[in-house]
DNA sequence: AGTATTTAGTTAGCCGGCTAACTAAATGCG
DNA sequence: CGCATTTAGTTAGCCGGCTAACTAAATACT
């Protein structure tokens, strides 16, 4: 409290706090799998709505922006860009004039085993050097903050 | 390959994966501290650049953004704004007319608490249930994975 | 049935990120 | 000295996120 240093306020800077780090280990990820699925033309953060697509094909589009817990205009943008480049079709649902199910196309399914390898290797440079004790704990841990910190994820 | 699941890829699905966890937990950590800091006029992202203010006043505009490892234009739109909010102020550096440094201004400087107590409240929230020992292994196993993924990290 | 309310998506506009292309100043070098 | 090159920031424009405000359709309720 009275110590020495001046620059830090009660508990200890930003900087060292285990959320900083949180969020440049995030940071490096999104960059390197992003630097990867650039080269399938697709921007880092598009293979969710995909990832969401390929575990269940013609969702709607509140279902996608649930699921990926994202807002409706964040779903709205990503689908126009993704049907724009191709790989997913929105069709209107029958049974309710304003709403719609998204689909994948022959090309978005063709992206699932490219982009899962993608985001394969950079596990495996994330890893790198944790056996398999560590490897467990880290996600134990992941899963735990998870769920400390996402009141969508108590439910699981 | 051959397998009799046919919604997979070979390892296992990206929603699986720890860094999938990894991105979800950033994700919400995100959100929370945005959340909090949105009630001081900032908005997430923004503090960072404050953090290495208060760490080292009166850098120039090409070392904050190697030290937030971020690009350049990112660093011209976050000053201008909290220029704007008056939290910042940018001084030509005599030595090089091309160059000025970054100052903070008493209101920047006065958020330095708040904001802290924004992260550690975060942060508390986030270990929540996790011992001693727990908190330890991961953030050493973030500090881990960080220079895994991190090139800018190895000179640590 | 007819109106009020809720629900599904869109639009507009902001912010933090990025790349590409540019300006302008400092430096290197013949 | 004078020109080429490097370095520092900016501008333009895209993308993933968000909130606020809106439209339009479905549902609830009198």
């Amino acid at each position: 409290m009275s110590g020495a240093r001046t620059d830090t306020v009660g508990t200890y800077p930003i900087k060292e706090k285990t959320g900083f780090t949180l969020a440049k280990v995030c940071k490096a990820h999104r960059a390197r799998v992003g630097a990867l699925l650039a080269g399938y033309g697709l921007h880092v953060g598009q293979e969710m709505v995909l990832v969401e697509l390929w575990h269940e094909d013609g969702l709607r589009g509140g279902e996608l922006a649930g699921r990926l817990g994202v807002e409706p205009p964040t779903v709205t943008k990503m689908l126009r860009r993704l049907e724009g480049c191709g790989l997913v079709e929105r069709r209107r649902d029958p049974s309710d004039a304003r709403s719609f199910r998204v689909h994948l196309t022959n090309e978005g399914r063709a992206l699932e085993e490219p982009v899962a390898r993608c985001w394969e290797e950079v596990e495996e440079a994330m890893l790198a050097g944790l056996n398999k004790a560590q490897r467990r704990s880290f996600r134990e841990l992941l899963i735990r903050v998870r769920s400390n910190l996402d009141p969508e994820f108590g439910a699981r």
